[in-house]
DNA sequence: GATATAAATGAAAAACACTTTCAATACGGA
DNA sequence: TCCGTATTGAAAGTGTTTTTCATTTATATC
């Protein structure tokens, strides 16, 4: 059940890809961690194991720990990118992964779900985020084949 | 049911804020699309209602209209500023909004949420985002006052 | 163990996103 | 119409992420 650090190097041997003295620094860091880290902070942490682990490296590894399924990337409140306006009611979004388009889902179905996590953690809860991301129908039809 | 740009202004007005080009042409351009759009892109299609707007106005006007609740952030899938190992099962994260303490939450109860989005809108779903945010128990006991 | 080769790296610079400061302007009440 | 203040845009500052490229490193093969 722990993800320990060698099923996580061999994952990355697995997928094709070497393992660096970097590569091992940042996973490392990761493993330290019980909260998501900015590439700053995963540098920092990551400097302990390899004393040269330089920034750019660091944004390319977890890209591509991101796209094997190692890493997920988790938005922090700062620096949203997109405004909408705020249509009554509260909604949330579908973003097409191909064409970027964005279907609005009215109506939030997450009460029963969010007063269970206020229990759990004992958390006041104030707000949340929810984003979806898919394919939409136009997309499905104009590339039935591949998948990347 | 519809936002329309008058009730939008009013909303402005009444807040005790006034209603300049500036701000009208930032409504405009948020009525005018159907997708979140990013500060920039709003300057731009904002500047065909007041030539003159300027980026920082708009991104003061977003958060001034976010503060009052006419407009939203969205987060776009870019530029996300933490990364976590992605732990063995799906899991979600609750953001203390004062000292940005995170917690995981173990578990996600999504499934038929979505599978109704993806019913609703015809879209192939594959992944989704969530983050609540809150306060943490630690923090509600040493701020057992103010609001801001 | 040495060698070859492509993948991976870090430095530097560029591009981008966002914030702060401040003098000039425009709104809205009187 | 006039006035006081909220609001504005330019400019400069700060921090983040990407691109480029010459060098280094991991690993497969010998
Ligand atoms: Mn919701
Ligand atoms: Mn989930
Ligand atoms: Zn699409
Ligand atoms: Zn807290």
């Amino acid at each position: 059940m722990t993800t320990d650090f060698d099923t996580l190097a061999q994952q990355l041997r697995d997928e094709g890809h070497k393992l660096t003295q970097p590569r091992r620094a940042i996973l490392h860091a990761l493993l330290d961690s019980s909260k998501p880290l900015s590439p700053a902070e995963i540098q920092e942490r990551g400097q302990t194991y390899y004393a040269d682990l330089g920034l750019v490296t660091v944004y390319r590894t977890l890209e591509l720990m991101a796209d094997i399924g190692i890493a997920r990337a988790v938005h922090l409140a700062d620096h949203c990118h997109g405004y909408a306006l705020a249509t009554p009611g509260h909604t949330h979004h579908v973003v097409c992964k191909h064409c970027h388009g964005v279907t609005e889902i009215v109506g939030c179905e997450l009460g029963a779900f969010l007063a269970s996590v206020a229990d759990r953690t004992g958390y006041t809860i104030t707000g949340h985020w929810l984003e979806i991301s898919g394919i939409c129908p136009t997309c499905q039809q104009n590339l039935p084949e591949s998948k990347h």
